[in-house]
DNA sequence: ATGGCTGGTAGAACCAGA
């Protein structure tokens, strides 16, 4: 059984009392992490070989951004993409020569900015061409795959605490999910969100700052683990640690873990 | 009714998140 887990961290360095906490309770074998806000020589190796975790794919930069991949299994990193061209450090991809080759791809894919039209918006374009991008690359994709991470888009309905009210809001217009769902098309991806936790029940990974001391539950499902066809096969089970939206110095988003039979 | 927040980089107020 392998526990797979991927968080939008929000600043590593920041967060490494509650992801030490969160790996002390849930003992994930690899923890994929987006947002970690450094450079590469600035990310916190040594705690996490403390903990077990030695293997790691770091691919950072300054500020914003950044993902990792850290692991108790062996693994290789083996791609970094940058489906917007433009330098910003959004994915980075390993394989697990002990996992019957499983590749995981971990992708924090763009906010969007504000306003949902590429014409008045050019981050809003950079996301829509960064999924384009994707999709004809998972088009190729030709071994077991698992693609996780921080999408920024909610694609159901009852993916958003209010559809109506969200669908002119980046994140939940409909021409994202139209170009989200193209690039799921493009490989037959399960999304085991929603095979472990079938809509229209709650699951949702993200609240916002802003107006969570509200206590009104405005959540949205940005945050997704997707498994090609064989692969999903094998998923046992699917879990959110919700509860960490609580702890003291919380990241906005919170962690997805799903156990595999390999 | 998204923003009453948060983090990083600055070294004060910006940008960015979504």
């Amino acid at each position: 059984m392998v526990k797979i887990t991927t968080w939008n961290i929000n600043s590593v360095r920041l967060r490494m009392p509650i992801v030490e906490r969160y790996l002390e309770e849930h003992a994930p074998d690899v923890l994929c992490l987006q947002e970690i806000k450094c450079q590469e020589h600035q990310f916190p190796y040594e705690a996490f070989a403390a903990l077990g975790y030695k293997h790691t794919a770091v691919h950072g930069q300054k500020g914003y951004h950044g993902v990792a991949t850290v692991s108790r299994v062996p693994m290789n990193e083996f791609s970094r993409h940058d489906w917007q061209d433009n330098g910003e450090a959004r994915h980075v991809g390993v394989e697990f020569p002990s996992l019957d080759g499983l590749v995981l791809e971990n992708v924090y894919i763009p906010a969007g900015g504000d306003v949902p039209d590429r014409e008045k918006n050019m981050r809003f374009g950079q996301k829509l061409d960064f999924l384009e991008r994707m999709t004809r690359w998972a088009e190729k994709i030709d071994r077991p795959t698992l693609l996780v991470g921080d999408f920024n888009i909610a694609p159901l309905e009852c993916d958003v605490y209010d559809h109506k009210a969200l669908l002119k809001v980046v994140s939940h217009t409909p021409l994202e999910v139209e170009t989200l769902n193209l690039l799921q098309g493009a490989h037959e991806w399960v999304d085991l969100g929603r095979k472990h936790i079938p809509a229209p029940e709650r699951n949702y990974s993200w609240w916002s700052y802003r107006t969570y001391w509200q206590g009104k539950d405005r959540g949205r499902r940005l945050d997704h683990m997707w498994a090609s066809p064989d692969l999903a096969a094998q998923s046992r089970a699917h879990s959110i640690a919700e509860h960490t939206r609580d702890w003291e110095k919380p990241s906005d988003h919170v962690p997805l873990m799903t156990e595999f039979d390999l």
